[in-house]
DNA sequence: TCGTATATGCCAAACACATGACACAAATAT
DNA sequence: ATATTTGTGTCATGTGTTTGGCATATACGA
């Protein structure tokens, strides 16, 4: 059966650079529209589909955060990758803030980026068509039934979880492996006009590592990614 | 092999689409009801028993997604697919939050419909093989019989249930195991467009524990799940 | 490399609020 | 009309959530 190709929209500045990746993608099989300039970009998303987008940041017209932004902001989820000659980390926590899901220094290797490329595209699918997460998920020697709001751990210990503890493990869980910024913690589980202390978000965190890790201060699950918010890892 | 037809209910307003659509399932062999309106169509299902909905998102008088929100809240497990114009990625996922099993954007390859379509009939039918509940349902010392509405427990006591008892512990019952939320509870019990006072919930769990358990303070099988609903366990 | 600024880990205490519990009112059935 | 069932109002209670403070860790500039 004819898989449906995925389409990639990639958008970078240098030429040499753009028909290099465009021509890696398409080999791997994507469809790879490309753009040169953030404005350009920014109408091809409102008009097309895509199921990742990658943004380079220093970008004509538009920079490539702001692009990135402007996506979010009309409320769409389209995996991004962002691509970026700066090497500090302010400049990566900053992506990551306004909504990137992935963040790749220049220059990088091919293998990589086709790597991340992947792993985007399997969370677009799982966005566009799976079931958001299984009733029962399970890591480690730890169980979590969303269904009936309870989870066991390594103790056999019996957890009853509560409404917002089960909201943010579900959040955690479902970008597993990525890091959920505590804007988009604060966004999806306390809502938009609701805006606690910082610590609210650490009890939770701390809260689970109690329960599921058996050493808090060498999380094996429940990372923190300094300056940017959190991650799980199975 | 003559197979009973599996029936198909499809909630369309667009009047051409919804004919052609009517004829290719038709032959395929299901049996087709149409509804132009999103109020029929819930008054069809309150009524008549089908293998799988197909939904329009965009339908006069009650959209789609709430069409299916509702029909979830009644605890009706059936199968519904929903079409949608919008190709954003925002909108599947609140389908699919709200309950959908699958999502298609317009315009849709037919072959891909009905391959679709297959797909939720052949879920449809395990659903429906899966057993209803027993008439006499036992949980530690206590016995509860549907069908003549009563009910005994530990003391050997011998308890009248009411119809509100009765239609609320065959949820919790159905849905043993996970937490029902108060909600889905006013939805199934007390219709769409009743809403008593939270209290009223209060009472009946409360009459439940009495009934049932030896220590309603720390209950055994009537669990409050704060800010949630309910959940019974045995 | 060290110091400073900033962020998180962690605890205890305070707060807000949903539920428990009960009495009584209203609605419905007999 | 009377009994039974269902719904409402109120107060107390306990739990989940939030806050503030301090210790500790990390990043970055000097």
């Amino acid at each position: 059966m004819e898989d449906k190709k995925f389409s990639i929209l990639l958008v970078e500045d240098e030429e040499n650079l753009q028909e290099a990746l465009k021509l890696n993608l398409e080999l791997e099989g994507f469809e790879v529209s490309t753009s040169g300039d953030g404005a350009v970009a920014l109408k091809m998303v409102a008009q097309e589909y895509f199921d990742l987008i990658i943004l380079d940041v220093m970008l004509p017209e538009v920079d490539g955060i702001t692009v990135c932004e402007t996506i979010r902001l009309s409320n769409n989820d389209v995996p991004i990758l962002i691509l970026s000659a700066k090497t500090n980390s302010a400049d990566r926590v900053l992506g990551l803030k306004k909504g990137a899901d992935d963040y790749l220094a220049k220059p990088f290797n091919l293998e990589e980026l086709l790597l991340r490329v992947k792993k985007l595209i399997k969370k677009s699918e799982r966005i566009s068509q799976r079931q958001p997460l299984e009733n029962v998920f399970t890591f480690g020697e730890n169980k979590i039934d969303f269904k009936a709001s309870e989870a066991t751990n390594k103790l056999n210990e019996h957890i009853i979880l509560t409404k917002k503890e089960l909201m943010l493990l579900k959040l955690l869980i479902e970008n597993k492996n990525e890091v959920v910024t505590r804007e988009k913690i604060l966004q999806s589980v306390w809502g938009y006009n609701v805006y606690p202390t910082t610590r609210t978000i650490d009890n939770f965190i701390l809260n689970f590592r109690k329960y599921f890790e058996s050493d808090s201060r060498n999380p094996r699950y429940f990372h923190s990614a300094r300056g940017v918010g959190y991650k799980f890892t199975d």
